[in-house]
DNA sequence: ACATTACTTGGTCATTTAGCCAAATAGATT
DNA sequence: AATCTATTTGGCTAAATGACCAAGTAATGT
């Protein structure tokens, strides 16, 4: 591999791990709907709110949220419409039928 | 969130992880021309055999392949053909311009 | 039966991740 | 200016991940 195609592969491999935890998900999802502040998703997570602010930035810094402060709260938004078919066919995968338990 | 929504999310973030990682997610954009043994991808890879096995197994765990064996080698190939449009959407989000570089 | 080939598994180690708490910052309110 | 509220940052620790090597397994060829 190039080096070039390394850093793609890279940054796209951060993209998907910005999404690849339960809490996060839970996070894109829920700003499916519309953007919120960290204090509602800190309610959605459960989690201490520095646990949420670390996971957002995470997130905003792989590009799949923006933000933007108003008064006293942070607002995050999702960065792209594209996560329903992401979580279609996450969703496809996730509950598939026919998985192959081992050949060896 | 109730245990089996939890348990729902887990999953889905299981799926996700399992392509979360630049030399799985070059994996399954290989294995979208068809299926491939391991050591195939072990050169597409260029890491240990027993480190690419392993990636394998995590996926297969995930859901995500199915393998195959047959005679001395063991295909795998992608248990979905969504992977498509998965990645068409990571790629939007991997290379969007606007990004919110701080708001804080 | 013995060697070979293709994989997987177990062990170990360094790195990364995820959580919490405490402290810092920034805007709003008094 | 002092305080309050919303959020981030730094520090710490426990747990998960990813890589390699060495050893084990299973089908094939001799």
């Amino acid at each position: 591999m190039s080096v070039a195609s390394k850093a793609i592969s890279n940054k796209r491999a951060a993209v998907i791990k910005a999404l690849a935890h339960p809490s996060r998900l839970l996070i894109a999802e829920s700003l499916m709907k519309g953007e919120q502040c960290v204090c509602d998703l800190k309610d959605l997570v459960g989690a201490d709110m520095s646990t949420v602010s670390k996971h957002l930035t995470l997130m905003r810094e792989a590009g799949v949220l923006n933000c933007e402060k108003r008064g006293l709260n942070i607002y995050y938004s999702l960065a792209c419409d594209c996560l329903g078919e992401f979580l279609r066919c996450v969703d496809k995968l996730a509950t598939g039928g026919t998985k192959t338990k081992r050949c060896c």
